[in-house]
DNA sequence: TAGTAATCGAGACGGTACGTCAAGTCTTGTC
DNA sequence: GACAAGACTTGACGTACCGTCTCGATTACTA
């Protein structure tokens, strides 16, 4: 007698862990719900009632298998802490092997309302939040100029970080992380 | 009669006009070759004589059909003159009716090599070139910092713009260019 | 509050029902018995441990909502007493609504070995009893030759009606009956 | 390198036995159009486009793989090559390893209009047409009773076969071939 | 000017996957 | 314990495109 059958969550999770392993080994664009449930030892239905395309599970299960905490340090240090997060922001996203992964599920919202909003609700935004959260506790402290618009610098930091990844795809180097915190921060000191 | 057959580039360009034509019409995800070679009144052969990939195919088509120009003005003004490049670049990758295919088909260099390097060889590397030339003639003339990473300033004036088009995919208005434009001025900007 | 929950023979009945009904809106190939739950507002396992398939629900479906009398007349007059009898089958068989799932389930029977024993056993064979034995007490009061094979009458009797139910698919009209009814007398009636 | 590409007759040929092939070894409720292409070596594609469903595409492979000759002998003998010439069909629709597939595909046409008409068209027509032929030229020379109505004898021959075969699926023996021509013929001949 | 090679349209072909449907089994919780 | 509800695996459905491959026209170049 097999063990008795498996129901909900248990399946959820065993679905979306067979994604990522099974998109690590063909590729997005290989990668198929057909085989994904076939891997999974679970029916196409089971999985069509969960998500509704190929992009959600994968957004769904890299978020869910890997994006879990990614949370602001607070040492005191502003600049250090953001190039700690920023660090592991890029050890997620531009590290072998879930790199390949990301970067198509982001592909992937290019053409697909659906990701595209979760993406952004799910991980961008939160993200996003954190960053300027920190950016105004270190305002207060007087360690950035009083009238710098902290939505743009988050915005100038992420945004050479994803073209690096998503348009010229070099690879994202501490270097090149430190590079732009200091020129972002040079423009964001208090003046003497 | 039908007309005498055609060949070569006029064919060429044909398949290229219908594959935008089409592309606006039923979106990327549903865009097929089997189609364009339908509605071109071409056999599938002769597209993929031509293109290996749907993705490729849509990359020629977007930068033949349109990605022609973009050079920059030079009146002496670098702010000036990078924000008419800026807004130029803005009108073509961020308004109707292309923004969704081009924003398609950096989806699809995602996870397709041959489109990523042609994306960056035939359209992102050209205009960073003009971007750093434009700079470093400002420099020359004194306008700039001697000190400042010219590379990484053209990163920073891409990176924002493409983040908001892939990642947030909000819209690109000219306002959120120009403060953009002005925080990294604030920083290459000589110092007294 | 919905009606104290229905049991057993009521069931059954409902059940039956719902099949007669929606098979006459869907048809034999599109009913399933997934829609005859749901329609039934019955669990599916409620139809299952009742039936063993589509082809037995529908066979009982049938005989019970419709087969119920179908009793030969007496009238002293064989061939009046056998046209009335023939009629009121082809009634049943033949005519609209139930004539397409009649159709349906001898045509199920013929790959389904438990629909063909069960139509056998409680529709065909009880029919042609009824019609033997009409034909027996005819023969003994004489309308008969006696030496007519009563068996193979009935078997005469039937075979074109069904030939033409479900070969040719013609119109099983009253004349056509009576043509085969005339005909058979012929040969069955006592030479001089 | 394997022999060129199979087109258009042949694979239809190819299609056909491995359908009447597959039917015998699976039985019709399990035959499917996926099994038939994948043992042919086959396309879904290529067998749709030759025909709509599973009933015709059956149809078609049991008339074309045996359904070829059955034309009615003449020795001058009418009762005799009209024994000859059902005996003929009885081996064919009656008897292993053929006939379960003949009864479904019979079956099928109760449910599905398509498969009926080309039963028709096809196979029953014909025979009938031949059938009543035969009995014409016996009445021209005077075996056959003038005023009797020859369409009628041809269903009440086939009826009877057909009741047996589909209705009560006892097996359809030369005896009882025999006892139904032989009451047919008592009412036939003319009388003196 | 004829012959030959390339190019074309059309679309058949073997595949792969799609997203849907229903089958029959099993689980859960309610009555 | 019977039931409604519905999750689950399985398997097939019929469709859409993929990229490759004939098949005969044209069409252009070569001899």
């Amino acid at each position: 007698m097999p063990p008795t059958r498996r129901r909900g969550p248990d399946l959820t999770e065993a679905i979306m862990r067979t994604t990522v392993e099974l998109g690590q080994e063909l590729g997005y664009a290989r990668l198929s719900i057909e085989a994904i449930a076939a891997r999974a030892g679970v029916g196409k239905h089971t999985v069509y009632r969960r998500w509704p395309s190929k992009g959600a599970l994968l957004l769904d299960s890299l978020l869910s298998v890997n994006g879990a905490a990614l949370d602001y340090p607070d040492t005191g240090d502003v600049l250090a802490d953001l190039r700690t997060q920023i660090h592991a922001i890029v050890e997620l996203l531009g590290r072998a092997p879930l790199d390949s992964l990301f970067r198509a599920m982001i592909g992937e919202a290019q053409h697909d309302t659906g990701v595209a909003a979760a993406l952004n609700e799910r991980f961008i935004a939160p993200q996003a939040r954190k960053t300027v959260v920190r950016l105004e506790k270190a305002r207060e402290q007087g360690q950035l100029s009083p009238d710098f618009d902290l939505d743009l610098a988050m915005t100038i930091l992420s945004g050479p970080l994803y073209f690096r990844l998503l348009i010229t795809q070099e690879p994202l180097t501490p270097a090149y992380v430190d590079r732009v915190l200091k020129a972002l921060f040079t423009g964001m000191r208090p003046r003497p």
